[in-house]
DNA sequence: CGGCAATTCGTGAACGTTCACGGGAGCGTT
DNA sequence: AACGCTCCCGTGAACGTTCACGAATTGCCG
């Protein structure tokens, strides 16, 4: 059947015209349902391509006609549940429009994410994703093709961003938490970045708005085991803290575990809220209290916009590029 | 800058070369960093490319050069953590070899499946994945490009498939029930296919081999609300029922929910034991024993055959394309 | 000053497909 | 018999890039 195996010529267009007696151009309407041609003859040309195992050239295609569209999406960790989610809404909503999903995984290191960044530019006709590199150097990487970045600020032509609004949300967790009565929360921040990330900032203007002094911060590691050792740590330093609110759900789920580990019972020892809003935060025992986001309409939004930087169409602006977190209350806080 | 925005003709390699006053060739050298080029007119080449925002084509440079490859990778749901560590394993193991991956999700539906498999074969050199529709329709759709089946079976030049092996696995798992002393040992099946899964397979066999009775099999949806109801329904039906086995992790951590709230303890007063080897189910509470297997080299394996049916090197063997699971005893059974 | 090599650059061709156009065969109408 | 129409089918061109080759310029050495 198919002349598979042994490394050869490609087999092309031509040489399916050459066997079935026809044109090029003959062939070409007999694969695309094209009219124009006779049935026996269209029979007998997919007949010849399917004897010779033909195959045409994305290459050659895209080149002539410019219709398919693909786009590159960048992740650091595909196994860290809400990129996943994230990256699902970005892929439906892809499929939605008709466009193909390229997919990298960075595996949180600086260096992958300039490989990736290096290679994708040639590879895509836009990029979304999250990226850990400065600016200018993605700028200058990814020359050319539009990029839309989540949580993480730029904006100009070519460049768009979609912005995390949780300060609401973080402080309906923090009013919550003081109106049970907890005088000490503190919070577990993430280790990422040299300075403190946004949501330790919202943080600490929700304490202050509710009258409580500033909670301790303790830095972990974006894993269940950085938030477990680190609410740990974090407890033995200040074993008045009675309540607790972290980066992300992952590491509020480490806390969880800590908690069950130290006899803290949860939430009448020590009560737990996350943000981020996973599905895992439901599965765990007590379900995860959380300021929760809708990555769904996160994916949906990027994959959007990149649509319409695209396009030339009117991009989005500011207030319509940004998500929202609202306290979602569970048992856990 | 960069005369983004309207629609017009695309800026090419031509372009760029009339603007800096050079050939198209001197262009190209320039961007592909190749030798015989001065150092000024190089410069001169990237200032030009810049400023009339020239981006090459990466199907006209496909076309020549035959090197870049990229799979498309098939998952029915990546929402469900099992898919998800499957195709993190498979990304990772393309960039090793420098491939580009297209991930489609096919959202559990047939005709979804259908119409990414339409789609696919022109866009992609190789296929990973897992399918539920018929093969010689999806031998049809694929016309030409090779075929890496995963949890299922066939084998053709084109067609090649990795094989689950979970037998011993499932048959230590009951083993180790019945040695506790549970003589009624439950299934909860998945409700996808119209016959029982080989996993049911392997468990009917298993307890047979322990010299137990068949135990009650319930069907259900694979998500933690279809475990969660089946199994309620079939401890109502089969009070008796002291340990179960499920047909994956997911519906177990359905099983420890629905326990948890008809008020019976794991692993005391029913045991439970999973299939997949998740992560989460070290997270949920009890952590839940399962039937591991090895998503990682899952991935990896199917990328590797897919490399091997494409370049034409010597395929895999039915005795390397198998993953084993086995036996990953933690509290809940 | 001639010759030769090294360096730098340009020209035709090729990659494999589709698009635009034109042409021939067959049939019916006037 | 001439004309027009429909139905098929084929030919040149184009898409945008790289490869193979040849030409032009420069520098060096005898």
């Amino acid at each position: 059947m198919a002349p598979s195996g042994t490394e050869s010529r490609r087999v092309t267009i031509h040489d399916v015209a050459r066997s079935a007696g026809v044109s090029r151009q003959t062939v070409s309407r007999a694969l695309n349902d094209k009219g124009e041609i006779h049935g026996s003859t269209k029979q007998r040309v997919l007949d010849a391509a399917l004897a010779l195992g033909y195959r045409p050239s994305r290459f050659a295609r895209g080149l002539v006609r410019q219709d398919t569209i693909s786009v590159g999406l960048v992740i650091p960790d595909l196994l860290n549940p809400f990129f996943t989610e994230v990256a699902a809404a970005a892929l439906e909503a892809a499929r939605a429009r008709g466009w193909h999903v390229l997919v990298y995984d960075t595996a949180d290191s600086a260096d992958e994410e300039r490989g990736t960044l290096e290679v994708i530019a040639s590879q895509v006709d836009a990029v979304v994703g999250y990226f850990s590199r400065p600016e200018d150097e993605i700028e200058k990487l990814t020359r050319g093709v539009p990029v839309v970045l989540i949580d993480r600020e730029r904006r100009t032509d070519r460049f768009s961003s979609i912005r995390i609004d949780g300060e609401d949300g973080v402080r309906a967790a923090i009013t919550h938490l003081a109106a049970a009565g907890h005088r000490h929360i503190g919070m577990l921040d993430h280790a990422g970045r040299a300075e403190p990330s946004v949501r330790h900032a919202w943080f600490a203007a929700a304490t202050a708005a509710c009258g409580l002094d500033a909670g301790p911060v303790r830095r972990a590691d974006q894993s269940v085991e950085g938030g477990e050792s680190a609410l740990a740590a974090l407890l033995a330093e200040h074993p008045e803290v009675s309540a607790l609110f972290t980066f992300n759900d992952i590491m509020a789920i480490g806390a969880l575990r800590a908690a069950r580990r130290l006899g803290r019972r949860v939430p009448r020892d020590l009560a737990v809220i996350g943000f981020d809003g996973l599905r895992l935060g439901t599965l765990v025992e007590p379900p995860l209290s959380t300021v929760a986001l809708d990555t769904r309409s996160l994916g949906a939004l990027a994959v959007e916009q990149a649509g319409r930087l695209l396009t030339g169409g009117e991009p989005l602006g500011p207030d319509e590029l940004v998500v929202r977190a609202e306290l979602r209350l569970r048992e856990s806080g």
